[in-house]
RNA sequence: GGAGCUAUCGCCAAGUGGUAAGGCCGCAGCCUGCAAAGCUGCUAUCGCCGGUUCAAAUCCGGCUAGCUCCUCCA
């Protein structure tokens, strides 16, 4: 397996810390609004690289977390009239139902910020104690950037002028701009607040994935963890911040490789809640199947800029439609093994930095070829037993292609239209059988019309919905 | 103002030194009563300029365009 890490900004070999196990820690979402296409886009962009390594046989730990404390929550709050646990709680159980759709594995642990306040603390007192931070006189706790000699290794983004060519107006009470809230003090109407040895306050942004990390991973000496995963926004300046953290705190580095998604684009503009043109992904799924919607969103590289297109999900469902057919070819029997260079190219593939288009394109070839054996020998067992072996790793590795074949072709079809479309079939099979081509032939033209598409096939008609 | 990324066929998109994968669309053929599906064949010299090299889409420099980060963000 090689990865391309963030921090090194090369492709590297991965090297976990211990054999055979890979510990990842994927920054989840702050839980204060409804997840959009990016939210899915960085849960299966590391999916990929998690199924990627179990069906590589690595013993994988997955943590993926829960800003479940934040300024944006609050304000929610204050909008809403709504508790902190009534806000979180309902935009967490969507996330998952959505995530869930669309096929995303679970973590092994999904832990809170909230439940983790204590460990933030502790690991807060630890940093002022070494005198890595500092606590103000209002309260407030700030990272001192000066005493981490490796701050800026992890995005590069430190330059020796950036204090002063930054667009942002430091203020406040940080002696050094690049310092960094870990813990803010509560004013008097605030509602959220926790006790700690400092102040009452509430936790900055960065210090619960530390915290986190610490807790749920062993690590060695040197690392606490082998990925450190989540979107290219975080790369600077949450996941550096991160490192500093964890670095003073505990001695070593917070992950041993970084990996970060690229965004996704709507007409070619950032998606973000300032520009108000997110796509949530409720609507997306509303409009679009969920399985065709995946699919989508993990064409393309998960580094690349992912600019969302109708077209383009209408073009990659047409790619999917193929696996299915060929998966309606081959339905009847027992799954063999994949054939070996079928799986030895897949895996070669995705072991490249999750290259999903040599990927695909390996899968198409497959199709391909098996189709072209299928014409030719339409009763090759041995052929059709290891396609669905195939599509079985093809589901295993990108989570795609696990439906029945048929239902796949008929979603969005209810009962009465589905009794409808065998109707039609049946008076146009007995027209077909009487050479009443004319009759046929316009009944065809009324399935079409419904967006029903009928294949005349030796085992009798099919059909699908377009 | 600073930092970085990207630019390959109509569209999406692989490809980090040796003469351009794949998908969608299109055209032709096979198959079909006709279709559809499936299969086969056909369609690019890689943003622009210059350099390095026996050889570059791939390396270097400049230019242009788009995007991102430096502010909450996946």
């Amino acid at each position: 397996m090689v990865i391309y890490d963030s921090a090194k900004k090369t492709k590297v070999p991965f090297v976990p810390i211990r054999e055979n196990e890979a510990s990842i820690y994927v920054c989840g979402p702050t839980v204060y609004d409804d997840a959009h296409l990016g939210h899915a886009r960085s849960a299966l962009s590391f999916d990929l690289l998690v199924r990627t390594l179990k069906v590589l046989d690595y013993k994988v730990k997955l943590v993926k977390n829960f800003t479940d404390v934040d300024d944006k929550i609050i304000n929610k709050m204050n909008e809403t009239g709504q508790s902190l646990a009534d806000i979180t709680n309902h935009f967490i159980e969507r996330y998952l139902y959505e995530m869930d759709c669309l096929g995303v594995l679970r973590g092994d642990i999904e832990p809170k910020a909230t439940e983790n306040i204590q460990q933030m603390s502790n690991m807060i007192q630890n940093l002022i104690d070494k005198e890595s931070a500092y606590l103000t006189p209002s309260g407030d706790v700030y990272f001192d950037t000066s005493k981490d000699s490796h701050y800026g290794s992890i995005s590069h983004k430190v330059t020796e002028d950036e204090e002063n060519q930054s667009r942002i107006n430091h203020n406040s009470e940080k002696q050094n701009p690049k310092d960094f809230a870990m813990w803010k003090a509560c004013s008097k109407d605030d509602s959220v607040c926790f006790d700690s040895p400092f102040s009452r306050g509430r936790p900055g942004w960065h210090i619960e994935c530390s915290a986190m990390i610490d807790r749920y991973f062993d690590g060695d000496e040197n690392y606490h963890i082998d990925i450190h995963a989540g979107g290219v926004d975080l790369l600077f300046p949450h996941h550096e911040n991160e490192a500093a953290q964890s670095r003073c705190a505990t001695g070593k580095e917070i992950a041993k490789y970084w990996m970060h998604n690229g965004f996704v684009q709507i007409a070619g503009d950032k998606m973000s809640k300032s520009l108000g043109n997110s796509f949530f992904l409720k609507d997306a799924l509303k409009i679009y199947d969920a399985e065709v919607l995946r699919f989508y969103l993990i064409s393309i590289h998960y580094r690349n800029d992912f600019n969302f297109v109708e077209e383009d999900l209408l073009s990659a469902k047409k790619r999917l439609d193929k696996l299915y057919r060929l998966k309606k070819r081959v339905a009847l029997g027992k799954a063999s093994i994949p054939n070996k260079d079928f799986k030895q190219s897949l895996l070669d593939a995705m072991s490249d930095d999750l290259n999903i288009s040599v990927a695909l394109s390996v899968i198409d070839e497959m199709i391909a070829s098996t189709n072209e054996e299928l014409d030719k020998n339409p009763k090759n067992k041995v052929l059709k037993k290891e396609t669905i072996a195939n599509i079985e790793l093809i589901g295993q590795l990108l989570g795609v292609g696990g439906k029945e074949p048929y239902s796949y072709f008929q979603i969005g079809i209810d009962d009465e239209v589905k009794s409808k479309i065998e109707a039609l079939l049946s008076k146009r099979d007995k027209a077909k059988k009487s050479k009443d081509f004319e009759t046929s032939d316009s009944i065809r033209d009324e399935l079409n019309a419904m967006d029903i598409a009928i294949m005349d096939t030796a085992d009798g008609t099919i059909w699908e919905k377009i």
